[in-house]
DNA sequence: CAAGCCCTCATACTTTGGTAGCAAAATAAG
DNA sequence: CTTATTTTGCTACCAAAGTATGAGGGCTTG
């Protein structure tokens, strides 16, 4: 589009060159002056011809590389809960009494865990003192409190 | 800065056209030729100049709009916890039973709870038994459970 | 004021939880 | 294979939690 306007506009002032020619043509003196009359007017068309091109505002103020920076939220729910393997190897705490301490947070009795786990009560118990003391805890209901808050179960 | 450039380049074109003019004065015929190596030149030179001067970048292809999406992360803690009063009330829960409520969360035992509160052990309990038959629960450690996960507590 | 609710407290009893100490398998690590 | 850790299990005792039932005082409300 740009390129037929400037294909047209060329010829005008080709058109128009060739009159100029004609009617100077008796200041002959004035050559040099004709031919910077041309160099301006075509640096102009340049430069018109330029910004029509890119398609720039007429202004060409600043770069317009615009930096959008979106602060998008992400909620950090149990949803993604990810466990604290540092402190878990920190307190020393097997896979077992990960498991002992997921059940006591969701509210099992001994009597239950032992029966979902497959092993007696007293293996239960057995693993609940020592989660209480790697825990630093004196009963369940502070272990789990600690736990949650340790994220060490969601 | 490119204004000086533009008028060196100009002078020094000038100064070749002159060379040009002495040089092909012989070919008298080609002097449209002449003029129309002219206009491309300054025209070239036109286009040159406008992207010099507004500072675009040779390519002048689509502005860029670089978006940048920042991830931050939104901790769900005690921070932003309501109270889900509807149920509250749906459970009939009263004001000492939540209160207990929290303090059984924060694995106080009932002896605790009651130098607390400065009640009696037995007043406790009998506030644990109201708890958990309004929860439908048998122990503690679910009724901490479930509190939690219906928002009645942090 | 009587009815209803909440908070309080008590007794007696049952169940569950926690402590202490010991020890045998199973598994992992060297 | 030996050593260390984990997992499992036991007995016995004590502490805490939970159940059932009853009851008195305070407060609000129809």
């Amino acid at each position: 589009e740009a390129t037929i306007v400037y294909s047209i506009s060329l010829a005008f002032l080709l058109f128009l060159l060739k009159w100029l020619e004609l009617r100077f043509i008796i200041f002959h003196k004035s050559f040099e002056i004709y031919i910077g009359a041309i160099a301006v007017i075509f640096t102009a068309l340049g430069i018109w011809l330029a910004l029509k091109l890119f398609r720039r505002d007429a202004f060409g103020t600043k770069p317009k590389v615009k930096t959008i920076v979106v602060e998008k939220a992400v909620y950090i729910t149990n949803e993604n809960f990810f466990l604290n393997t540092s402190l878990v190897s920190e307190l020393e705490l097997s896979k077992r009494e990960l498991e002992i301490l997921s059940l006591l947070a969701e509210g099992y009795s001994n009597q239950e865990i032992a029966s979902k786990l497959f092993v007696s009560l007293s293996t239960v118990k057995t693993h609940n003192q020592n989660l209480f003391e790697k825990l630093e805890v004196k009963r369940r209901t502070q272990a789990v409190e600690k736990a949650k808050r340790l994220h060490l179960i969601p």
